[in-house]
RNA sequence: GGCUGGGUGGCAGAGUGGUCAUGCAGCGGCCUGCAAAGCCGUCAACGGCGGUUCGAUUCCGCCCUCAGCCUCCA
């Protein structure tokens, strides 16, 4: 029984999709003006992971990530680089898939993109306006009236009173109340934009959400996602919106991930302590990446820095060597492993938890290895069955192991392995010193030699 | 100021009203020509003060403290 924490009710609630065997999820994805950095692949990582879970569960998962690529800040970027906006938005689209796809991260089942849903968003803008939930200012800007939504605050535990006495934004005047918050902005010279009755002019951000997933799951569906910054206004908003338009409930259950932090700080672009991912992708593998994001709790905060990626750079290491040499076939069922795997992940996704349970299994499999083959088949391949449901654990061992990133030395494999049978000739000859000096060579070049009863086997380090 | 969520052993990070989290690091041992990897053993923690309880890191209250949101942000 799967369990998930809702940031509507603030407390873990059994998942009862409202269709049987069906999940509708909608995730909010990138705004593309330039390349994904950590806390963005923790949402990838964290929902890709949701996602593969549910279908392992034996749910039919229909799951949208939307692209937004038309903001202020896409038509800044655009202006500043003498760029067309849509150009450029596609290189981040590009690049994103790129990253994405290097995290593991399975494509969604939809991906819309804002500007091929403006007709849809101008719809639910007239349902609104007509229904007396929207005006549209004297500037021709289209807002959405707050106050005429009682259950406005329901996601974020805030009060519209306390919303507005804590007010610091400047008083727009074009707004009837300073909450309002805009579903239409009207185009100033320049700029993108689309015809409408409001007048040529561009959606505010919050509405396409509503539009896309309303569109494509139905006016009420299971799951919402995004990172917890999210949570208020946009999601609020999303609420407010929707259900004025639908006049249905919007979303069952609201999941929020944590941030990523770098010295006890948010990563953020407006701080700019971000980290690309293509930045750490020099020295890191991007499995390491994903392990590092999934070895902590989704909900809870996840510190950045080099001494976590090199602590997941050893827990793989860990993993790929029990895997090494073993071969893969069906895996065992109903083991008591899977069991407590599994009760991890059912309790919200617990995937540090899940993790630990795979680290006993490396350590059962290591046990085997000095008895009999065909228990450490079994068990590995229980491991790289199991670690598939979250994404890990799929290369191949030997390759993985081999595999290198960021600057090391020039030392190809052929010069490795050539290196290495020169060194074994050195121990037939018991010239340990030779052997010793080679191996330092091959050590000073990151490479980790092991000397086993079936010979010896290397790794870089 | 309002609203969220935290404070766990050297580090990271789960969890529980009374027996082991787990990984890395450390220490002792086995293995090894020596290593590495692996295995066995081992050390060690629950922000502070009260309360409930036979017993609290786990429940309740207060305090201290950290992060986030209240403005664009995953």
């Amino acid at each position: 029984m799967l369990n998930i924490y809702n940031s509507l009710t603030n407390q873990k609630e059994e998942f009862k999709p409202i269709v049987p065997g069906q999940v509708s999820m909608y995730v909010c994805g990138m705004t593309v003006y330039d390349f994904c950095h950590i806390g963005h692949a923790r949402v990838l990582v964290v929902f890709d992971v949701v996602y593969r879970y549910l279908q392992h569960l034996g749910y039919d998962v229909n799951y949208v990530r939307n692209i937004t690529d038309i903001d202020d800040k896409i038509i800044n970027r655009a202006n500043e680089r003498g760029e067309d906006f849509y150009r450029l938005t596609q290189r981040f689209i590009d690049a994103m898939h790129e990253d994405a796809d290097a995290l593991g991260v399975l494509r969604p089942t939809k991906e819309p993109r804002a500007t091929d849903s403006i007709g849809i968003m101008l719809k639910m803008i007239a349902e609104l306006v007509s229904n007396g939930h929207a005006y549209q200012a004297p500037n021709g800007d289209v807002y959405f009236s707050v106050a005429k939504y009682k259950d406005y605050g329901q996601l974020s535990g805030k009060k519209i009173d306390e919303l507005r006495s804590g007010e610091r934004v400047e008083v727009d005047t074009q707004k009837n109340d300073p909450l309002d918050f805009v579903l239409w902005k009207s185009a100033k010279p320049g700029e993108p934009s689309w015809p409408s009755d409001y007048g040529d002019g561009r959606p505010g951000w919050h509405i396409e959400c509503s539009a896309m997933s309303t569109q494509m799951l139905g006016n009420h569906f299971d799951i919402h996602g995004g990172g917890q910054d999210l949570q208020f206004p946009h999601h609020e908003n999303e609420i407010a919106q929707s259900e004025c338009c639908t006049g249905e409930k919007f979303v069952n259950y609201w999941m929020h991930n944590g941030f990523v932090r770098v010295n006890e700080e948010k990563m953020s672009k407006s701080l700019g302590n971000f980290f690309t991912l293509r930045d750490v992708s020099k020295d890191f593998k991007a499995e390491e990446i994903r392990y590092f994001i999934l070895s902590s709790h989704y909900r809870s905060q996840l510190n950045y820095s080099e001494d976590q990626l090199n602590n997941a750079r050893s827990a793989l290491k860990r993993f790929y060597g029990a895997l090494l040499g073993a071969e893969i076939c069906e895996p065992l069922s109903n083991t008591d492993y899977q069991k407590r795997f599994e009760a991890a992940l059912n309790d919200d996704f617990n995937t540090a938890n899940a993790v630990a349970v795979l680290f006993d299994l490396v350590r059962d499999i290591n046990r085997a290895k000095t008895e009999d083959s065909a228990t450490v088949n079994a068990l590995a391949s229980l491991l790289k069955y199991l670690g598939g449901i979250i994404g890990l654990l799929q290369s191949d061992a030997e390759s993985y192991l081999k595999g290198q990133v960021g600057d090391y030395s020039g030392l190809n494999d052929d010069k490795v392995d050539d290196l290495i049978k020169q060194r074994l000739d050195a121990r037939d000859n018991r010239d340990w010193a030779l052997a010793d000096r080679i191996r330092d060579e091959l050590t000073a070049a990151r490479i980790v030699l092991e000397d086993g009863v079936g010979g010896t086997r290397w790794r870089r380090g």
